[in-house]
DNA sequence: ATAAATTCTTGACGAAGTTAATTAATCCTG
DNA sequence: CAGGATTAATTAACTTCGTCAAGAATTTAT
């Protein structure tokens, strides 16, 4: 059901983009604060933030009296206007689909989930297009409009080789596709705009914006799980590869001669410290062969010390990853999260102790946050990827 | 002897700089191709190019008859002039200066030694303003004029923790230096304009525009040596690392439990595949305290097993780190180089053999080049950066 | 009140690059 | 060999974006 292009104000002009992913990012700012971060005249940000004004992007707040240094005109500051507009953020597993619809300022207002049953390509996108209409079913919160007619955009997240400026799904071993035009597909089905991003690099967004990433002009996002990947910014842009390759910190090698990996190579992180490559070790050195990972957990926190050393040697392994990608990068700060990391105690200090021993130098003063990953999360980064839609031009 | 204010064009805007850069890097180049290959209109490579041509740093040269596809009007290729403008660079070693004269393609016209005998701060000046002095003392290679009187920028690479913006060594291992403000000691005792940069990222810039890195709008330079550093280079932009650390190749941990480092990790890269580290593995393996390295090359080349087994451990250890780079950030290309290259017939293929097994996807279709670097080569790359001075405004 | 400080707005100006038309130089064809 | 097709380079008018400098607005300090 294709719908008639969307009434909002375009981002043209630098400058635009500038302002408002300032105030975006850095919550109610004044406009000479705006110019002083940015290094804009004032006159050019008053001038680029005056259409979204207009447009009911941005509101002028009242000037909160006591800010300035004491004399002078107060502030007026500029706030994004979250309820503006909304955004449709998907992220697709191997067994499901998660959805949220979030606001401009990537809060989520309503989410829903919905079993995939198979992985047909045909199916799965009028799955998600059902998704899609269901989140879009109810009314807008502040209930002044249907949330229909206020959202225009869908970010959808998947794992693996994903080229998100022609909208194709590369190579997704989950999903078992090779070279599907899904942004198409799906924008056909849903009538929305669609943008496709890799997760992990669609989370590294919504962490740059509204996460830990605030304010950091590189950072790098590692996530531990099934699978274990990370996404790496860089100068404020994300590092991409050369063939679609980026950010595999699951296959950087850390153990000469260590346990085979799937991807043909030895000791690689993944091979070490993934979900299942913990759970093969456990039932390994419980001699348990039907033990399941609840069970190594309890267990290990029980105080087993096989089993704790078993999530110890993974928080090994993730630490001497993580200090190869900062020796290599030297980003300003990394996050690592993850389902993996929901069960963070048993690793949390090993991941602190090897990280700091193998970090070079003052590469070492890089801010190392560990914490668990809400699920719904992953589907927050295909919103902030829709959000982001608004600045970066892409195709369909 | 503070000098004048060199005669030049100054290139003020950003098209200025791509198409002086596109006719550097890309040799002979019509006006319509330049415009083709930077996505500027034809109109502002014209406008663009016309001051540079009447500077004398352009030349247009006769239409080559058949060039185009047929009919058409043929083009009129823009050429660099070399002998324009010299450059000068030299490289801070631990014993001694290597200073070169080249144009404006960065090919080495003139060379000059000279042996350190302290690391004096002042001493140090001195000796490199006379190194200077002396490779400016000639006339040009083209005889119309003295060299002195066409050089005006200095580039010079130290190793170790160097910040570029504002002409200060932070830390110099090697020197034993701290926070020295040499571009502005060097501006004093010469006259030039000095820029001073990390050794390794300004070999990389000769890389980028000059060498193998043509084209690649990322790519990845190895060194091998007595240290082993890395610079790298994504989206055309060399990565600088939030706390002046990044590219520590040699740092990155490929074998867990392997030998201590000096930098207080274990098992990484220049722990076992630094020129020292294959030393003092090779008298442990050959029983002879006493072997120095040329013997151990000779003895390894003649089919000595355990010492071949060294220096294959060694191209091992940088297999895997390349593994890691190339896995985390998917460059385009990487070359390997460094004195220690000079013996690669030892490490060749182990290390491509690695690498290949480890690389992640395809990842592993970046292009591998490995190969010796003649000892003037930083000195060339310190004289990169100093005609990379004409683009980038720096502080002197 | 008056002065000083600070924020925001406005309009003239300028830099840089685009499009479209023009001129230039060559090949191809009848 | 004239005339058309084709490609290259130049020119001129125009657009876009942002700066600068002046001034209007709104507060505190004296």
């Amino acid at each position: 059901m294709p719908r008639s292009a969307p009434a909002r104000a375009p981002i043209t002009s630098p400058a635009a983009a500038t302002v408002f992913t300032t105030v975006l990012t850095e919550g109610p700012v004044s406009r000479v604060d705006v110019a002083r971060r940015t290094g804009l005249s004032s006159a050019a940000v008053t001038k680029a933030a005056r259409p979204f004004i207009e447009a009911g992007y941005l509101e002028e707040l009242a000037s909160e009296g006591r800010t300035g240094p004491g004399a002078g005109r107060p502030a007026n500051p500029l706030a994004i206007r979250p309820d503006r507009e909304y955004f449709v953020g998907v992220k697709i597993t191997g067994d499901d689909l998660i959805g949220v619809v979030t606001d401009l300022r990537a809060d989520v207002r309503a989410s829903a989930h919905h079993a995939l049953k198979s992985h047909d390509v045909g199916h799965v996108v009028r799955a998600l297009a059902d998704l899609v209409g269901e989140l879009l079913a109810g009314p807008t919160p502040d209930g002044t409009s249907n949330l229909r007619e206020r959202a225009y955009c869908l970010g959808v997240a998947v794992s693996g080789d994903v080229d998100r400026a022609s909208g194709v799904v590369r190579y997704s071993p989950f999903l078992g596709w090779r070279d599907v035009p899904l942004a198409s597909l799906l924008g056909e089905a849903t009538g929305l705009t669609v943008t496709l991003e890799n997760d992990v690099k669609a989370l590294a967004v919504a962490e740059q914006w509204f996460g830990e990433g605030v304010g950091a002009s590189s950072f790098a996002l590692v996530t531990v799980g099934t699978g274990i990947g990370s996404a790496l910014v860089v100068n404020g842009d994300l590092v991409r590869g050369a063939h679609g390759v980026a950010g595999e910190i699951g296959h950087v090698p850390v153990a000469d001669g260590g346990p085979p990996c799937h991807c043909g190579g030895r000791g690689c992180v993944e091979a070490i410290a993934s979900t299942e490559a913990i759970l093969t070790r456990a039932r390994e050195v419980s001699g348990e062969p039907a033990l399941d990972m609840e069970d190594a957990v309890a267990r290990a926190r029980g105080g087993d010390e096989p089993l704790r050393e078993v999530f110890a040697g993974a928080g090994h392994a993730i630490g001497l990853g993580l200090a190869a990608l900062v020796n290599l990068f030297g980003p300003e700060r990394v996050v690592v999260s993850g389902e993996g990391v929901a069960t963070y105690d048993l690793f949390e200090e090993q991941i602190r102790r090897t990280f700091a021993v193998q970090a070079f130098g003052s590469a070492a003063r890089c801010g190392l946050v560990i914490r668990p990953l809400p699920f719904e999360e992953w589907a927050r980064g295909a919103a902030a990827v829709a959000i982001q839609s608004l600045f970066v031009a892409e195709s369909v």
